[in-house]
DNA sequence: CGATGCTTTGAGGGATATCAAGAGGGGTGG
DNA sequence: CCACCCCTCTTGATATCCCTCAAAGCATCG
């Protein structure tokens, strides 16, 4: 397993160049490690935190809670992950910051400490930059997913960017990869009722491109997948290959 | 009127403390501006720009065009917005900006005249990046909004949102602004159909708090749009006031 | 082994999409 | 100056996808 800081220059690198002391200067910022539990927010809406995370194990959500406490999730996070990066420069989180798994563990920056490497070496604030413009792409095409497909080309999609990230995180073994939610959490997020969400699963499995259960999403035909999903990973910025 | 480098400023200042220095540089940064027509791109999907604009007068929107040549449209920009920044650090736009007015003018600024001011005053960048971060929390209103509520309520949304930023950029005139659009890119914004999107927009009018016409939005009753709405301006990170 | 939470299936209803066509308004050309 | 066309808005009728309500399987856990 990669240490902290491996793991998050590993995501950074995938996007951005960076000297060797600026990866230096990154590897010395100090953090604690925290471990959370299932459905456990680590960040919650409408917090001001000093402190900023990098999932480092398991996996990670945002949502609104909006009125009547219904949930929407808006994106979801791996390993190498910074889902509040934003808060170095922002007052307020709109969203909460949850936990998905059983030991999910993240690493705590305090912000005074990066924006004191950010200063000294700026490729570093542009790595971290890109960071949150790629979260920017990653909403604009949930707002597409959620907005002009339907059920089944949504739920597509959706378990397209999930394993498509996976894979280039490392996290993908035998055509599979760790889901950790619940179907009502899955249609909390592509904005369909649970009910729909288990008739819209079962008409994919039948496909025979993908099955998700237990918590683990398996791709069996990438290909086909991608055709019901019109999915195009080019938004997502990673380099080729 | 006020000039390119007013309008830009007012923006920014909204969210961000700037020193005089700061502004001084900002303000010398040389720019061209460049006249588009209704339903011009300024930018195409795909595009890598050596530039990025600011709206100055009109408006403009971005779009994701999906296969079948569908359009969704993911976000409206008023005079002082940014609407690619960025393209100041990513490669390649993953959807269009287009302007929807006739006389929409922008601001044109190269890319590397930017980067040199924003190596010299950290605090500029700093503003341009909380310019970006409110655009991903615009994007995550816009989730919620196209995913968790119906028709009615997630286009009260969509104006409460429109009417309230016009009114922070001085553009709210007895009680409406400018909003250029058709039904169809309404239906396009929100995920609904023009059918619905005309009868909804009837339900909406016959509430009396509000109306949508000739590229016209009118607020009559504000509380009762934001209930409708269930709006809370919170996300858009405006100072108090 | 009952309780609890998640998944699965059935039935029916409602919001929204699709199909179709007329009305109104502005521009253009004969 | 009128006729025509095109674009947008509006309204009606019908279809369908998806939601709500309801309840039964199935696993895990105390």
């Amino acid at each position: 397993m990669l240490s902290v800081q491996d793991t998050l220059l590993r995501k950074l690198k995938a996007h951005s160049l960076l000297a060797p002391e600026d990866e230096a200067a990154l590897r010395g910022v100090s953090h604690r490690l925290r471990e959370v539990g299932p459905d456990e927010d680590i960040v919650g809406q409408g917090d001001v935190p000093p402190v900023s995370i990098v999932v480092i194990e398991g996996e990670v959500a945002r949502y609104h809670t909006l009125y009547g406490g219904k949930r929407q999730y808006l994106s979801f996070h791996l390993a190498g992950d910074w889902p509040d990066a934003q808060t170095l420069f922002f007052a307020r989180l709109d969203h909460a910051v949850c936990a998905l798994n059983e030991g999910a563990v993240v690493a705590v920056f305090q912000h005074e400490h990066l924006r004191a490497v950010m200063a000294r070496f700026p490729a570093v604030g542009q790595a971290i930059w890109r960071e949150t413009l790629i979260d920017g792409a990653i909403f604009r095409a949930a707002i597409s997913n959620n907005s002009a497909r339907n059920a089944r080309a949504r739920m597509a999609h959706f378990f397209c960017e999930i394993f498509f990230r996976a894979s280039r995180a490392a996290l993908v073994h035998e055509q599979s990869t760790a889901l950790p939610i619940r179907q009502s959490q899955l249609g909390e997020t592509l904005g369909i009722a649970l009910v729909t969400v288990n008739r819209t699963l079962r008409a994919l499995r039948r496909t025979g491109s993908v099955d998700f259960r237990d918590g683990r999403l398996r791709v069996m035909d990438w290909q086909a997948l991608t055709a019901i999903a019109e999915f195009d990973p080019e938004y997502l910025n990673y380099r080729a290959g």
